[in-house]
DNA sequence: AGCACGCCGACT
DNA sequence: GTCGGCGTGCTC
């Protein structure tokens, strides 16, 4: 006498397989329970599954069904709310329920057997036991925890300001989903801490979630909750979650987060799919960020999976951020018009007034020699920066040398081999690099075309800036040297951090605390330096080249240049001693531009309104709802074929369905479109866009289209296609 | 997705 | 002669 169990396996979509599979048990199991099973050869973990798959469809042969391996018993079953999170994504997101379950959960469970789990638990919660008496030992017992708003304020709680006591104010009463439009320097962190630790004070067993878009972001973040909960909860209930930990690391947090003791998880996007069966409160920091949306695999956002997750669990939400999406700004209109956020307002730094904000300076670069990199106002104020002792930052989205090589004799440039795009000079190595397939060669000593040896750098990364700026400050000397060497001061100090010199783990870090330390005068980067990390001793933050992305084909581009932009003001004069003279310049050649006059104002509000007018004309989102499928082919015109034969087929096939006449009507069918890359490590992209004015609309459309799509694979003009996916909400197009 | 089987090019 | 490329097919 043996039960049949449905169990959930990772399988794509793509698979004939469906991911619900039927197995044999000697007992029941309740729906959650981790399993092992054979399939085919191997043995893969397992999740059982409610509904089953033998009852519903297809009867399946009596001896094909197998008996479980094991049932990782050790772990508890994974709760009701986590099922639908995972049944919500897989549908919402068009992929199979059994990649996005097993997908989320930590790699190293589906490695190890029941009895390596057992193992594993067992000596995880021997060292949570010693380290909870090596802390009573050391009379650090946690504590009853206080609720924040009661509690006398002590040196690790500091006292709200009236506009974060009024935002945590908020939040107490209301449901949310709360919008926090927070300036940079605003304090929104405090609130964070403030919200969960009331939280958590109130009940002793809920649980909190709080993303941030990097992993670089995670170490700061940790240090702030850790130095506040660690003493009242034990360093336990703190757990991280993000892909640059190990895997047992993970492990070890997932569990933690599963069985409760880890009362708060800090993480990236990935952390949004923790079983937490407590879970009361989420935290989408910098909400904006575009680092929330997966780029692979189930094309999720984690922002709004969060705010599902909240509705779903009873969670209240808090997304944060001094630029909020369009999307969510356009939620947290009043309610009246139709908002479903609540927004709560804090526009002022901390210790500061509003005269206090960084200046913002455009340079007209048409007044500027031709071909200039740096304008000679800012090169001035950076001197004079420089002298007075303070630190500047220069900004340039684009690493290495220079983006092109080019031969100016026979028009040589330096293509990639296997990609439509140019090979970036590299000249710390003196490489060729391709940034989109690692095509990596050595910088050829003449033309590769005519045999010219002139061949020259077309445009400028931060490489060249680094060296510039070197070049440009070898006549000033820092002040107040003590060096005996260089006795009218030392040479200025110019340091570039972008991903090329982080690539070692820990050296962002690293770099981060010798700017920290004034080590550096002068910081030029990407935006990784932009983005939240909180240099105390900046006062001027200089933007080279920002232009591209008023031109861009992209409609979302000048969103984002509107949010670095102010991120990296942001960056200048945190320390409001210093705050007084901070400046923020803009290199441009289009100064009068709206988003640059918006930027001067530090008026995110009037640009945002702005740009959702342009979006209501045009009707982009968040007036309408989009969804892109990608095709990847041998050739562009295979890709191509299979989009546009898999819209035909959509038309053609609903056409005939029942009910799906006004589905069809709503829904508008681009035609299929080479990617911006069209050729990525030899594989030809393209994509189709398909865009509806209803949500619903949309997702019913993309549901009936997965069959036709699977079908439209078989015609014989698809030869040579590799894959498919879909990106529901895409952020580029 | 894995993992097999199966059929064609450069090397221990 | 093998080692190894990835094309096709199957897994309750």
């Amino acid at each position: 006498m043996s039960a049949w169990i449905s169990v959930l396996v990772h399988t794509p979509a793509h698979a004939a397989l469906g991911p619900v599979l039927t197995y044999r048990f000697a007992t029941p199991l309740p729906a959650g329970t981790l399993v092992r099973v054979p399939l085919g050869k191997r043995e893969t973990l397992g999740v059982v599954w409610q509904d089953a798959a033998h009852e519903s469809s297809g009867e399946i042969d009596n001896d094909k069904v197998r008996e479980i391996a094991g049932v990782l018993d050790t772990v508890p079953p994974l709760g009701e709310a986590w099922q639908q999170l995972m049944r919500f994504s897989a549908q919402y997101y068009q992929r199979s329920l059994g990649e996005v379950a097993l997908a989320a959960l930590p790699p190293q469970l589906r490695d190890l057997s029941p009895l390596q789990m057992q193992r594993r638990l067992l000596r995880s919660q021997r060292g949570a036991a010693k380290a909870a008496k090596a802390m009573a030992l050391a009379g650090e017992a946690p504590q009853e925890i206080s609720p924040a708003s009661e509690a006398a304020p002590s040196s690790l709680e500091p006292t709200l300001s009236a506009e974060q006591a009024a935002a945590v104010g908020q939040i107490a009463a209301h449901d949310g989903p709360f919008l926090l439009f927070g300036a940079t320097g605003s304090g929104k962190t405090e609130v964070y801490l403030h919200c969960v630790q009331t939280l958590l004070a109130q009940d002793p067993s809920a649980q909190a979630l709080v993303m941030v878009p990097e992993i670089n972001l995670t170490p700061q973040l940790e240090a702030r909750f850790r130095e506040r909960f660690a003493p009242m909860l034990g360093a336990q209930a703190v757990v991280s979650l993000h892909s640059g930990m190990t895997n047992p690391q993970r492990l070890a947090a997932w569990l933690a987060a599963h069985e409760g003791s880890a009362r708060i998880v800090l993480g990236t996007r990935m952390a949004v799919f923790a079983s937490m069966p407590q879970l009361k409160f989420i935290v989408v920091d910098e909400e904006h960020d575009p680092s929330y949306k997966s780029g692979e695999g189930a094309r999720y956002s984690a922002r709004d999976l969060a705010v599902y997750r909240g509705r779903l669990q009873g969670a209240k939400v808090l997304l944060g951020s001094a630029t909020p999406s369009l999307e969510s700004w356009h939620q947290s209109r009043p309610a009246a018009e139709g908002g479903r956020y609540q927004r709560l307002l804090m526009p002022g730094r901390i210790g500061a007034s509003a005269q206090d904000l960084p200046l913002v300076r455009r340079v007209d670069m048409n007044h500027q020699p031709r071909k200039a990199i740096f304008s000679l106002p800012l090169l001035d104020a950076i001197r004079a920066c420089v002298a007075r002792g303070e630190q500047s930052m220069v900004f340039l989205n684009r690493r290495g040398y220079a983006p092109v090589l080019h031969c100016a004799d026979c028009g040589w440039k330096s293509e990639c081999a296997h990609c439509s795009a140019f090979r970036v000079f590299h000249k710390a190595d003196r490489t060729l690099r391709c940034h989109h397939c690692g095509f990596t060669e050595r910088v050829p000593r003449a033309c590769p075309g005519c045999g010219n040896v002139d061949i020259a750098p077309l445009g400028r990364g931060t490489e060249q800036i680094e060296e510039q700026l070197e070049a440009l400050f070898t006549d000033i000397r820092r002040p107040n040297s003590v060096s005996a060497e260089f006795p009218e001061g030392e040479p200025v100090r110019v340091a570039r951090i972008d991903a090329d010199t982080t690539r070692l783990k820990g050296s962002l870090q690293t770099q981060l605390a010798a700017v920290h330390a004034g080590d550096v005068d002068v910081l030029v980067g990407t935006q990784m330096i932009a983005k939240g990390h909180d240099f105390r001793r900046i006062t001027l933050v200089a933007a080279i080249n920002p232009d591209g992305a008023l031109f861009s084909s992209d409609f979302r581009a000048p969103e984002r240049l509107f949010s670095l932009l102010l991120q990296a003001a942001g960056r200048a004069g945190r320390d409001a001693t210093l705050g007084k003279g901070s400046e923020v310049w803009i290199q441009t050649f289009v100064p009068t531009h709206p988003l640059y006059a918006a930027l001067k104002q530090h008026d995110y509000p009037a640009f945002a309104q702005s740009q959702l007018e342009e979006r209501e004309q045009a009707g982009m989102p968040p007036f309408s709802f989009q969804a892109l499928v990608r095709a990847e082919a041998r050739s562009q015109e295979a890709a191509q074929a299979f989009l546009n034969a898999a819209s035909a087929n959509a038309r053609q096939d609903m056409a005939t369905w029942d009910g799906w006449a006004d589905v069809l009507e709503n829904v508008t069918l681009y035609s299929a479109v080479p990617m911006a890359i069209a050729r990525v490590a030899n594989v030809e992209r393209a994509q189709m866009l398909v865009e509806s004015p209803s949500r619903g609309a949309l997702q019913r459309f993309l549901a009936g289209w997965q069959g036709v799509l699977h079908a439209t694979r078989a015609q014989p003009e698809c030869k040579g296609l590799i894959r498919w996916a879909i990106d529901v909400d895409p952020l580029a197009i």
